[in-house]
DNA sequence: CATGAATGAGTCTTCATTCAT
DNA sequence: GATGAATGAAGACTCATTCAT
């Protein structure tokens, strides 16, 4: 009556998150099926038992990843009332993927942005677009800098043009960060507030 | 006095152009050899007169256009003289390289950062290192941010982390402009430098 | 008395005819076990308890194929009398199979042919063997042939030939049926017995 | 200035030829590329710089296949005048298939007709249409069989049915010259046409 | 020098078969 | 008995690299 073994659905995340340990140390385009399949434990064909190409593993890996971002920054600003408190959730929400998040996984934000430039891949783009996503959180930011400069508590500054360098600090911190992960997070994240 | 047509050098030359921009366009690990060749307008079999191997060529393309970003960065920092000159200077270097060089070589730095984060080429780490050229970076910024405070023109940061700040938000517009160039990248860098 | 619900000898039956089905539509070497499995509704591993593998299913699926038309011809042939009768006996046969049949099922003398043709599948050889299977039903129809020309009632011609020339129409017949089976197979069959 | 050793098309014929061997002996669905490419006597890589998959290759070899028949068709049908010579020439054309092709290229009549029956290769439905073949073959035979009642040198018989039984019995013979190639195939073709 | 035809190692994917439940 | 999850051998296809011309 019950020839299963495992729950079909906790072996598919089991699967997924090897292959984002696997994609995130490799690349991409780099990792091999039967790597993931070895990360995971598993043999190859298993891995067709679950997800159907490894088109499709790409997808709901960085769906994964995004997802698991976004819960962080979700929960982080859900808590935070104050426009300087909001600023301090969007990066806190950063500070808190490197250190809580298995930390290769930080590398896919690598491939995410690849992804996005070169729209490489079709099936990705139904999925999430990073244009789109990056128009999004600019604008998420763009009205936490504005009700801060409405409260005075923020300087004076092109609200449109702002949110993008806020935004690309911390890309640019992330890289920094997985080229050398001794940077100290915290203290910059600190600074960075100050910046407005 | 002239041998052939071309001589080994610029047609070297050539095909690595060709190179970078088709590792460009479709990233570093999913171009051909066969499309460089086609890009450049030779037959498959030439490249290999004049590289090695596949990742030869990748190796000659982040030099190429690693040494193109450091040229037009040397000759605005050679023009600076006051700090905020200086600091202008390392703005404008990106400013110039997204106006000046072909549009998609610019998406190298993804594949730059990607091979730093991986360094899943053995061969590109004798080249470079991302990790140090980083840190020099750096130090560069750092010098001209600590004789700035000295000098009263900014405004008394912690030296190191505002360094990395900075440099973090020139990559990190660099990618919101890869995703969506509409970006107003002059615009931008006039208010970065008011971080300071 | 009755063990559980369906006795593995009729279980075994159904299982057969599944695979014939799935097999006349798809082909021998194209049916998957599982879509045989899934047109018996039952498992994939269930298939195993019943055939040792998918080549030992193909045989029994010919043999029964096979007993089937054997069987119809036997019955028919039986009734017979005179050499216009059995020939026609021969025909109608055949009549009766595409017209009793499961349609599909006839597709599996392409199959047979194939087989035959091939022999490509060792097992096969054992249990069947087409060409003395051809030469056999040739002896059966001469014989009848030479029976009506001893008789007075066919036309006296070279019996080996003419008994292969009968039964290639017939199989020819059930090509172009198979092919588009719009065939009139009786009004042919009629003719056909003038032949002779 | 001549990089090439062998010209382009004619290797492109040896590896069809190749195929078509080796899809006769093996059959369409059963032969491996490989084996095409080893009896080629070229790697099997080779394989995809002359055909873009191994479906094809398959359609390449079918339409090859069908090709030489009709030649041969075309050629004896030229020369026949009166319907008793046409109709031989329709007969010959198989003798002479049988005998001058390499004897197993006679094999894929088995998968031209299991394709046509199952259809199962949506690229080859373009190429050709079984269906549509063997209706244009009989309208050609049925002419034949018309004139040769309008002359009075064939009996009165439905033409019809009379041209599918007459194809019938040419491709029925076929399949038994396969299963046994001992059957001698002239002397049949002459009895044949005694049918009419 | 330049070439592109030839190649086979390496990849993704399929599927018959096994076996723990 | 029945099942379907797991598996790896096998197969189609790709592509960096070689080399004869």
């Amino acid at each position: 009556m019950s020839p299963k073994r495992v729950d079909k659905e906790s072996r598919k995340k089991e699967i997924l998150h090897a292959a984002m340990h696997e994609m995130a140390r490799k690349g991409v385009n780099v990792v091999k099926i039967g790597q993931i399949a070895a990360a995971a434990g598993i043999g190859k064909g298993t891995i067709y038992e679950y997800f159907s190409s490894k088109e499709e593993i790409f997808g709901a890996a960085m769906a994964e990843f995004l997802g698991k971002i976004e819960e962080i920054q979700a929960r982080k600003l859900f808590r935070a009332v104050t426009p300087q408190e909001k600023i301090k959730a969007v990066i806190d929400s950063w500070v808190e993927a490197t250190e809580t998040m298995p930390h290769d996984y930080m590398k896919l934000l690598i491939d995410l942005w690849a992804e996005g430039v070169r729209q490489s891949n079709p099936a990705l783009k139904q999925i999430f677009d990073m244009k789109k996503l990056y128009y999004e959180y600019r604008e998420i930011v763009s009205a936490i800098i504005r009700d801060g400069i409405n409260a005075g508590v923020f300087r004076d500054v092109d609200v449109e043009v702002m949110s993008g360098i806020f935004l690309a600090s911390v890309d640019g911190l992330m890289i920094q960060w997985l080229l050398d992960n001794v940077q100290d997070a915290r203290k910059q994240a600190g600074l960075e507030v100050n910046l407005l």
